[in-house]
DNA sequence: CGAGTGCCCTGACAGC
DNA sequence: TGCTGTCAGGGCACTC
């Protein structure tokens, strides 16, 4: 597995839980970085019990005994192990004597976090702070969804990345959540027509369901022990198949650049809205 | 304060 | 063969 978008970070929750659950935290430090805060109070985290392993967006979340939780984020090449890595540790947990009593942070490109926040306190990550609904959870109305997407003028790709209008969307499942409901990644997110935000909606539920149930896979940069690539990498759409015919029309697909971020679309199945006449403004009201 | 830009970091890979 | 340059990208600091 690689870039790890929900799907992945699901994937290692649901391995993290029972192994760390109920279990106390004996030592906690830095192993091969800076101090930084990526690793803000990382020492605090000792002599505290995990109370559960959560997830928000692509963020998990560990609940600790005492005043503070843990929030761990893989970033690109992050994992958490209890087998000691052969480089790139950031982060060692001792933890009470039992099964898998080490664990490890590996993280080559230290684009991850490991830090302890006062519980609750998500003012140090503004990401998190202003998160929008778990897409897969019963918040995520299209009514709550068309709100969210009225509060901004930027392109409807760049505005799914910022985790505003719901969480754990990343590069991947953006471009095929808009391919899949026929949305011109650049179209402003107010723009987004009435008719396409329920099917978008659900566009992002069901990319991100059928990834959770392949656990994750997506694209693998560093290959499976069997050498193969992931699951999810054949029912990808559009990423990564620059010039490759649309599923639907067979136009190539394109590869342009918006907010630094590779978006791949069909041009002809993806249009981007025309403008609206002032007239069809001031009717509208 | 919303929007836009560039940085972090390192391995993989292309090109010479 | 070995070096250099480019690319990838989530989140955030910084700027306007």
């Amino acid at each position: 597995m690689s870039i790890p978008e929900l799907p992945e970070v699901e994937t290692v929750r649901r391995e993290l839980e029972p192994w760390l659950t109920g279990r106390l935290i004996l030592e906690a430090n830095l192993v091969d970085a800076p101090p930084g805060p990526k690793y803000a109070n990382l020492p605090r985290a000792a002599g505290q019990r995990i109370e559960s392993v959560d997830r928000r967006g692509k963020f998990l979340l560990l609940p600790l005994s005492g005043p503070d939780e843990l929030i761990i984020h893989l970033g690109m090449t992050g994992i958490v192990t209890p087998v000691e890595p052969e480089g790139h540790t950031r982060v060692h947990l001792r933890l009470d004597p039992g099964p898998n009593e080490h664990l490890y942070f590996r993280d080559v490109r230290r684009f991850g976090r490991f830090l302890v926040v006062p519980r609750g306190d998500y003012s140090s990550l503004p990401t998190l702070h202003a998160m929008g609904p778990e897409p897969l959870s019963a918040g995520f109305t299209t009514a709550a969804f068309a709100g969210l997407l009225a509060r901004s003028e930027v392109a409807i790709k760049t505005y799914l990345l910022s985790q505003k209008p719901v969480a754990g969307v990343g590069n991947i499942y953006a471009d095929e959540a808009l391919w899949q409901a026929r949305i011109h990644p650049l179209t402003p997110a107010k723009r987004v027509p009435k008719a396409k935000i329920g099917p978008l909606r659900d566009a992002i539920r069901s990319v991100l369901e059928a990834s959770i149930e392949m656990q994750g896979t997506t694209l693998n940069d560093y290959r499976t022990p069997s050498g193969g690539e992931g699951g999810f990498l054949a029912q990808l759409a559009v990423y990564s198949h620059e010039g490759e015919p649309c599923q639907r029309c067979g136009t190539p697909i394109e590869r342009i650049v918006i907010a630094g971020r590779s978006t791949h679309y069909c041009p002809h199945c993806q249009r981007l809205p025309r403008k609206r006449r002032a007239k069809e403004v001031s009717s509208a009201s």
